[in-house]
Formats: C-alpha cells, sequence, structure tokens
DNA sequence: GCCAACGTTGGC
DNA sequence: GCCAACGTTGGC
C-alpha cells in the first residue's frame, strides 16, 4: 500500500465537507499541476491511504484519513467553460488532467498542525514541510505515515 | 531555447 | 492582506 497527502482550502473543501457526501466520497478534481498530476496517474491505486491537509487557514496542518476508491480518470471539470478550472487546452479525446475518487476514513483526534511537521526531524524530508513548496498531491513514505500517526 | 512577466499558492 | 516562491506563458 501507498500513502499520499492532498491539500485542501477548507472553506472550499473540507475535511467535514468530505464526511457529508454520498458514500462518504468525492472526485478529487480541479488538480492542475502536472507533477501532482502524475502522481494521481502513475502512483495512486485503490486502496491506498491518503493524509488529508487543511491549507490557506488559520491552523494550517493534517485534520483526517482518507482512501482511495477508484484510480485516476478525466477530470471532467477541465471541460466545462462555466468551471473555475476549466481548462481551453485539455482535450476529451486526450484528457490533460485527471482525478481520482477519495473516501472519508476518519479525523484525527487533532489536528497535527503545520508548525509541529516543520519541528520533528523525522519528516525533514517531506515536501510538505520545504520552504516555498506547492505541491497539492504528494507521497508520503511509510516511516513518514507511522512518524505522525504517533504525534496524533 | 531563454527568460521576463504574470498568475497562483499558501504561510504568516 | 502581504508577499515569497514557484510554475506557466509567450515574445524574441
Amino acid at each position: 500500500m501507498n500513502y499520499w497527502l492532498v491539500k485542501s482550502e477548507p472553506e472550499e473543501f473540507s475535511i467535514d465537507d468530505l464526511y457529508r457526501r454520498p458514500k462518504r466520497t468525492e472526485h478529487w478534481d480541479g488538480v492542475r499541476n502536472y507533477q501532482a498530476r502524475n502522481f494521481m496517474r502513475d502512483g495512486m491505486k485503490k486502496g491506498d491511504r491518503v493524509f488529508f491537509y487543511h491549507s490557506n487557514c488559520e491552523t494550517p496542518g493534517i485534520v483526517g484519513i482518507a482512501e482511495v476508491v477508484r484510480e485516476a480518470y478525466p477530470d471532467h471539470t477541465a471541460f466545462d467553460p462555466d468551471d473555475p478550472h476549466y481548462d481551453p487546452k485539455s482535450d476529451p479525446d486526450d484528457p490533460r488532467w485527471l482525478m481520482v475518487d477519495v473516501k472519508y476514513v476518519r479525523k484525527l483526534k487533532r489536528t497535527i498542525p503545520l508548525s509541529e511537521l516543520k519541528d520533528n526531524p523525522a519528516l525533514e524530508d517531506m515536501a510538505l514541510v520545504r520552504k516555498g513548496n506547492r505541491l497539492s498531491v504528494m507521497p508520503v513514505t511509510e516511516d513518514q505515515w507511522q512518524t505522525i500517526l504517533d504525534m496524533e
């Protein structure tokens, strides 16, 4: 099994929003970064576990766990001119952008704030804690996963 | 192919 | 709200 971390702005889509979705499942649309897309396309497999991270909010940090329930398929929001993530260069016959479906697993007992993640030497290789990193989908090693669960 | 300009991300 | 860091765009 592989481990991942995805970011979301809670005012746009929070862990509670995921919980309230039918079947507690939502498609992870709107990723418009090639590196992040490639992780979804090439790496994310059904059953993989995913840390849910809240960004751009009062206390940025890891708030919960989800799981991949459907592997990469075309992100239809790229084809919709009325969608904020519309990309005219994504051809429906050769989709440029992909998404996966993720399902709520559980909330963490507490938010693990970014500040604590940055302070833990065991996590210094995570893209998340490196300065200026904007990647919204990233891999997490098994050791990092366990370290974070221990922090919970 | 270079690189300046621009738009976005996201912590603070 | 500010702004540093980064990715993308497009002129040349």
